[in-house]
RNA sequence: GGCGGCGUAGCCAAGUGGCUAAGGCAGAGGACUGCAAAUCCUUUAUUCCCCGGUUCGAAUCCGGGCGCCGCCUCCA
């Protein structure tokens, strides 16, 4: 089946083509190393991670590109506020960049290109956006001229009259157009800075993803991804320059994420009003924060609170329960073969599955349905697992839930608890079978309030009790 | 001012012309259990922000309101 993607550039759904076949490429817009990333940030970065797991799930060999900006405005400031060198900066929010997405199960990039290491790449661009006078210099500035480019404003879906109406920046007179952006900076005192032929200087923030997208991905390439506040002027600016460049498309599909609000507002680094990723790590499960950013369509705003969060992880904790019991059973003494009609009726519930998930994600990536494919299924399976299951039954049902999850990737969850002492809980679980079977209840359930507080819960089950870590 | 999005149960959220308006969380009642945990069963929107219109038929299309949010500046 075919899937299909909002294209911002047409704003309507169409259907993925690649450019070349079985392959996707993608690049997302990807983090200003000045600080940790917050829960607003990791909105795409799961969301995409998402996708681009998608399209592995349906046999694509994906090209995910992600980039790091690691010489900007802000890295130069923070640098400045740490006395130490923007390169340390950008090295230390890499860092903290990695162990962060790490713990949010986002799968690692094909590559993560960084702006300081393509400057070569960079250079070479602007030149040739100069030698076909796309761009001007200006005291060792050189800008973009927004208005030699036809199209200018199709991504936003503005002309650039309508653009320069409301512009709220004031006006640099030295620039042709308001709306004309900086290539490259000249140095400044105290600036990280490179050679070029206009001078000492630095890029500036919208060429390196055009230099990078098209160094690895090429020209066109599939999908380019971000937060719909890079609509403009980021996407924009990257669409002038690549075009004007090469004389040829750009990108095929552009797709953005809506924001998440945080009590009904944006949240964002300049408000102030974020949660760090790496403080609601500390929060909630892991697992939790990547389903609550699923459980909304990607480009549906999301609001962010306790309360929701909380509500999340209970259905998460429902979700990885079923799971728990399919494979406890499967390590039970039980029956093989399917016989009864139950037995049928349910065997099928794993190719329902398989369909109801794709035929969802395939409709521009409706994750909240595909989620809600997934309850039903351990809804509908509820009744079967606590009856007479059967093995194989039970293995493709198993099978069909990994195979959803490679996408999903909430089941697998590494316990953070520390090494426990399996020895002594099952030698206390002994125990209080002992004093069960005494009904000696008092010192039972004092000995399931001691295991408790170590972490490990208690169920008993028809086959005896089992343990589990919260 | 220009451009765009949203308003479905206590909360979250699918559904965009036609079977009984998905799914989740929370709540209530019950089963199982020594009590729990896990699980199961039952239950929770005659109605989709409001008012008109089109239609045999609208949450879904059209017009007009009301409310909320975003972009046009660095921002995911």
């Amino acid at each position: 089946m075919a899937i299909y993607l909002f294209n911002t550039l047409n704003r309507r759904k169409e259907e993925f083509i690649p450019v070349s076949s079985g392959k996707v490429g993608m690049y997302v817009c990807g983090p200003t190393v000045y600080n940790y990333f917050h829960i607003g940030n990791a909105r795409p970065f799961i969301v995409f991670d998402v996708f681009r797991r998608y399209f592995e799930f349906k046999g694509f060999d994906v090209t995910y590109v992600e980039n790091f900006t690691d010489v900007d405005d802000k890295i130069i400031n923070r640098a400045r506020e740490l006395g130490v060198s923007t390169n340390e900066v950008a090295e230390r929010y890499i860092k903290a960049y990695f162990e962060d997405a790490d713990a949010l199960g986002i799968k690692r990039a094909s590559v993560y290109p960084r702006a300081t290491e393509h400057i070569g790449e960079i250079v070479n661009l602007i030149q040739v956006l100069m030698d076909k006078g796309f761009a001007y210099v200006v005291d060792g500035d050189v800008y973009y001229d927004v208005m030699k480019f036809d199209g200018y404003g199709r991504l936003s879906g503005q002309s650039i009259e309508q653009l320069q109406s409301g512009a709220r920046i004031e006006v640099d007179t030295r620039k042709k157009s308001p709306l004309d952006f900086a290539l490259w900076k000249a140095t400044k005192e105290g600036e990280p800075f490179w050679d070029s032929p206009w001078g000492r200087g630095r890029p500036g923030w919208h060429i390196e993803c055009s230099a990078m997208s098209m160094k690895y991905l090429g020209v066109p390439f599939d999908i380019h991804c971000g937060g719909s506040d890079l609509i403009f002027p980021h996407h924009e600016n990257e669409i002038a320059q690549s075009e004007a460049a090469t004389g040829r498309k750009f990108v095929n599909y552009w797709l953005h994420n809506a924001y998440l609000l945080i009590d009904q507002e944006k949240m964002s680094k300049s408000l102030g009003n974020f949660l760090t990723a790496r403080e609601a790590l500390k929060r909630y499960r892991p697992m939790a924060i990547r389903l609550f950013m699923l459980s909304a369509h990607y480009r549906s705003p999301i609001n962010f609170s306790d309360e929701l969060l909380r509500s999340v992880e209970s259905s998460l904790q429902r979700l990885q329960n079923f799971f728990y019991n399919i494979e406890d059973m499967l390590s039970r003494d039980i029956m093989v073969e399917p016989r009864s009609k139950e037995d049928f009726t349910s065997l099928e519930l794993a190719d329902t599955l398989l369909n109801e998930f794709s035929s969802a994600m395939d409709d521009d990536f409706n994750t909240p349905k595909a989620v809600a494919a997934v309850f039903s299924t351990i809804r509908e399976l509820g009744p079967y697992l606590s009856s007479n299951p059967k093995k194989t039954v039970l293995q493709k049902l198993r099978e069909a839930l990994l195979s959803v999850n490679t996408v999903l990737g909430i089941f697998e969850e590494k316990s953070k608890s520390k090494d426990l002492d399996v020895q002594e809980i099952e030698r206390l679980i002994r125990e209080r079978e002992e004093a069960r079977k005494n009904k000696n209840w008092e010192v039972a359930d004092e000995i399931r309030e001691r295991l408790r507080e170590m972490g490990v819960v208690l169920e008993d089950t028809k086959f005896g009790t089992r343990w589990k870590v919260v």
